[in-house]
DNA sequence: ACTTTTCCATACTCTGGCGTATGGTTTGCG
DNA sequence: CGCAAACCATACGCCAGAGTATGGAAAAGT
């Protein structure tokens, strides 16, 4: 076991890099904790296994115990390392955009997008039940839902009116997410999917 | 094995009966396909386990594998059952309230209702990946969907417009079931939930 | 250079569920 | 009644992944 204390060896603020695999000749927890992401994005969390994700290392366990203490300790070490990069993700998209109005389309827009952490997101709505997972979930929600209604009220709708417009919005966003998943075509063209974003916006975002 | 052919044992319509335990001496078919969607509802699709399911039952696996080929074809009658049921629901649900209007607003009421079949569909969305459920999920939802985009044409929507509206509709549903389920205190009192929804209702449904 | 850490491989044990085999009990029916 | 079919229990073998133990190699300190 290593000195446990605050391991997480290399900077923790390291950005969740979509890193090549550099073949370092020793790894480290963050590695670990990077492909338990990559998996959880591919295969939801149930498929993050110990000797599976050795193997697709090209590695064994006998490396993931002397990092982590079990399977419980990766999945706690994942989890906060991508929320705490959801987190900077947030503030940094509330900081870029001053407009109210498109810091509300570029979060529908970024739906299409194919980020590993946005990935990790729609794979871990599957999980929603699991205890590790539940209370993440439900900050990073929290959140974000915070976001968008600071956006409404911006916009001018009273405080009340944009919690539930916000909640509204993001049920829009956890339903897509749904839908997409559900359908391994993606059933929608670029072209349909720009039309019924439109719709979308027209719908929920009041006119500038 | 039993005669196989099919074999359904007691008439197929039996609308998914959320019955009583009668003991009877025997168990049948659709007896194992019944505590498998309770399960379902309760743990999700990974938990229905023979051996658990067995016990649960008060009864040793030795009588499934009589019954059932194995898992396999356990979740594909119980799904199948569990999809015609739904089905049914729907169409009733459309001979019953002819203003498009209140058909839409009791969409939503249903929400809160606790039937076993909706209990299943919002577990069963937590695995829209499953290669069993994922057609059965896009049927079902390809079924209300085009129920909702109806009332919306009967509200004088624009085809194209409707179907768009259906699909964000549908959207703040599946969002709502998420919501509900990844956190497991309500956070809504039933006040806030009716604040709430007459909010959807008068964002997404046009007034009479 | 040589001893300590650090890191990983190998070889176990253990648990839990799947599926099979086979024999015992009921139940229906001729 | 008695026999065949329907139904269930018990006892296997199999497999995959969890976690442990221990020893060997590589790096780092002094």
């Amino acid at each position: 076991m290593p000195t446990r204390s605050n391991d997480r060896s290399p900077c923790s603020g390291q950005a969740v890099p979509e890193a090549s695999s550099n073949k370092r000749t020793t790894l480290s927890a963050a590695d670990w904790e990077l492909e338990a992401l990559r998996v959880i994005a591919e295969q939801g969390i149930g498929a993050v296994a110990i000797e599976p994700l050795a193997r697709r290392m090209g590695i064994t366990k006998g490396s993931f115990y002397w990092h982590f203490t079990g399977r419980e300790s990766l999945l706690e070490q994942a989890l906060i390392g991508w929320e705490e990069h959801d987190a900077r993700n947030l503030a940094r998209s509330l900081g870029e955009l001053d407009c109210p109005r498109d810091r509300l389309i570029s979060f529908f827009r970024n739906v299409s997008r194919e980020g590993l952490t946005h990935q990790v997101y729609s794979a871990l709505t599957a999980s929603a039940d699991h205890p590790q997972v539940q209370p993440v979930l439900e900050r990073v929600a929290s959140r974000r839902m915070a976001h968008i209604a600071q956006a409404f009220e911006e916009l001018g709708l009273a405080t009340g009116e944009a919690e539930h417009h916000a909640r509204l919005t993001y049920s829009v966003y956890l339903g897509f997410l749904q839908l997409q998943r559900q359908s391994q075509a993606p059933a929608l063209s670029s072209q349909q999917f720009e039309a019924y974003l439109d719709h979308v916006i027209e719908t929920l975002i009041p006119p500038a």
